[in-house]
RNA sequence: GGGACUGUAGCUCAGCUGGUUAGAGUGCCGGUCUGUCACACCGGAGGUCGCGGGUUCGAACCCCGUCAGUCCCGCCA
């Protein structure tokens, strides 16, 4: 590239670039060539977007990250070498342009392009990086479908000049540039943890990295810095964040990544109040970015009226269609699969859809769609019931007693849809089902409505219903509820956790908790996860060594900041906040990660492979 | 680990009930064209119908397996 190098400045010595991201080899950026400029140009360059070949004149449009601008070849000022090879320009190469800036004849001004008032008249062009012809298009017409995203992936290079991605890109940067202002400010300590950690048991797979030092030993990469941020609290930090990568080997979703990245926040001498106010100001200067107002402070609601009321531990609060219980109008009646449900301890459990909300529109068909949903999860199917006057309709109305529709508080016209089960079944089935029907009834409001809300007071365990061991809801280092202390080992499973998530329309934004300080109480705590303390000893020696030397009572949270910057831009998938993410496998097309390694070097790291 | 959907030209897709030589738009190549901006017009090249097996006189189409992608369940302390 020598011939570039040798260029003169483009911008003398004592002139005033015209703008920062000027540099030796070029004068501006495409997208911010305007009229003002008014001067000669001499290297506007990066990627040819299109061009129009009209015989005697020739159109390009040059695109960088701040836009497109218009380079017109015409005999009047480019010389006929130059104009026949801007004729025969291959798309998405890089080009060197020298010019002027000028207005375009009035006739020829295009309202839809930031600099569509100006064109670049060149009197030079250089091919600087030659592009063979792109395997996916960059530059699209409005409305032509993006290309399989198995070939986005591939050609991520190509995918990544798309405007759309650029935007994403940067804005993502622009929220963690104001994560950290806002955090530094409020006086926490950006301190790194090691990616190399040890392997934990507990939770979510781990990635091993084997060690060639010592054989049949494993690093871990780590699920979360928990345990490192902790004990920068034993060390005395006192306020700690981190924009920290996760990584978690475990199979994907389209919000979901096997490595993913977490604002990651630790604070002594706090309680939920505090963490909660903190994180509250920070969404607000996050969401703030990209113009976007949210409340100051977001309503709060526990976890057991959450499963209640939605059925789920985060609930999509921008509309109503609640979640109710109707098992007393199936209990006198016949129903098979209710009374099954009921002798069991499960209940019936639906949502009525009134006929003033359109309950009328929704068909056969489309219930049988619903029901499909609540199939799908988990749930083993759809209670139907639709009053007409006095009586029910639907197959299982003839299965209940007289007076069943005004026992489920069905009026006339109005739609009930059960689902008959435990209520960790019907939950998330019926939650499913409400997302769907709000949907459907355009219940959801428009203009981008933002239902904030803080699930506190999760329980402490839960019982694994195949292995009947009890497991942490959030993490083992959760403090249990003051209240819930002295009940600890008698009724685990009725403890609480002081812990608390924070949802937005229906997905979990993030979460955190107050930690166990004490070891004493971190020790019944594992006891209770049936880690004995041999094995408290081995896995987490550290943090009880730690919590022995003086632990100051913290807490914290950790907030998904892929999801967050997804939200934010409107993005449907991880995916497309991720500049090089992975598949729903786990694999990276691109540069085609995961691969095979040489057995020589296998060997060196103490490893057989099947 | 399980389920659903998808895979046809570089890209986006059509291809009927299994029937002769697999099509369209766009891109690409060649040509005409002096104000276009999805330029227009004319011509051309371009196919392992994901891969393997089976059924059949005959398979892009039906069956089995497999690979890849997406979505979902399980899983994700």
């Amino acid at each position: 590239m020598s011939a570039v190098t040798a260029r003169e400045p483009a911008t003398p010595p004592n002139a005033a670039p015209v703008s920062p991201l000027s540099t030796s080899l070029r004068t501006m950026m495409c997208g911010d060539v305007r009229a003002a400029h008014g001067r000669a140009v001499d290297g506007v360059f990066l990627h040819v977007h299109r061009s129009r070949d009209l015989g005697g004149i020739v159109f390009i449009d040059l695109r960088d990250r701040a836009g497109l601008v218009q380079v017109s070849f015409d005999p009047r000022w480019t010389p006929s070498d130059v104009l026949a090879r801007a004729g025969s320009l291959g798309v998405e190469s890089v080009v060197l342009v020298d010019g002027t800036v000028a207005e375009r004849p009035h006739d020829a001004r295009n309202p839809d392009l930031a600099t569509g008032k100006v064109e670049i008249r060149a009197t030079g062009l250089r091919v600087v990086g030659p592009a063979v012809t792109p395997a996916i298009p960059v530059a699209r017409v409005k409305g032509e479908p993006l290309p399989a995203e198995e070939l986005r992936l591939r050609h991520r290079h190509l995918d990544l000049r798309r405007p759309e991605l650029q935007a994403n890109l940067v804005l993502r940067h622009r929220l963690l540039q104001a994560a950290r202002g806002f955090l530094a400010t409020a006086g926490f300590l950006e301190l790194e943890t090691p990616i190399l950690t040890k392997p934990t048991p507990e939770g979510a797979r781990d990635y091993l990295v084997p060690s060639r030092v010592h054989a049949g030993e494993f690093y871990a990469l780590p699920q979360s810095p928990q345990l490192y941020k902790q004990l920068f609290m034993i060390a005395g930090f006192d306020r700690y964040f981190q924009i920290a990568r996760c990584f978690r080997d475990e199979d994907l979703r389209a919000d979901r990544q096997p490595e993913f990245t977490q604002i990651d926040i630790e604070a002594s001498f706090v309680t939920p109040e505090d963490v909660i106010g903190l994180t509250e100001r920070l969404l607000g200067v996050l969401f703030a970015e990209s113009g976007v107002t949210i409340p100051e402070r977001f309503p709060r609601m526990a976890y057991a009226e959450a499963m209640e009321r939605y059925g789920i531990d985060r609930p999509d609060l921008r509309y109503g269609l609640e979640l109710y219980d109707a098992s007393a109008a199936f209990r006198g009646g016949e129903l098979g699969i209710a009374r099954k449900a009921l002798d069991a301890g499960g209940r019936v459990r639906g949502l009525r859809i009134a006929a003033s909300e359109g309950a009328a529109r929704l068909s056969r068909k489309q219930v049988d769609e619903l029901e499909a949903i609540a199939r799908a999860a988990g749930a083993g199917g759809l209670i139907r019931l639709r009053r007409a006057g006095h009586a029910l309709e639907g197959p299982a109305a003839k299965f209940l007693a007289a007076d069943a529709a005004d026992q489920l508080g069905l009026a006339d016209g109005d739609l009930g849809l059960y689902v008959a089960d435990a209520d960790r079944v019907s939950g998330p089935a019926l939650d499913r089902v409400r997302q769907e029907l709000a949907r459907r009834l355009n219940r959801i409001p428009p203009g981008g409505a933002l239902a904030f809300v803080w699930v506190y007071d999760f329980p402490m365990f839960e019982r694994d219903p195949s292995s009947g061991h009890l497991g942490a809801v959030h993490h083992p280092f959760t403090a249990p509820h003051p209240d819930d202390v002295d009940s600890l080992d008698s009724a685990p499973e009725r403890a609480r956790a002081v812990a608390y998530d924070v949802v937005l329309n229906g997905t979990e934004l993030g979460g955190g908790s107050i930690r166990i300080s004490d070891p004493a109480t971190q020790e019944r705590v594992f006891a209770l996860l049936g880690i004995d303390a041999e094995t408290a000893r081995a896995r987490f020696g550290f943090l009880l060594d730690g919590l022995r030397s003086g632990a100051p009572p913290h807490g914290g949270i950790a907030l998904g900041f892929d999801r967050i910057a997804m939200l934010l831009s409107g993005a449907a998938s991880l995916r497309d906040v991720i500049a090089f993410p992975k598949t729903t496998a786990a694999r990276a097309l691109f540069e085609g990660a995961p691969a095979p390694v040489p057995a020589a070097e296998l060997r060196d790291l103490h490893i057989g492979v099947e």
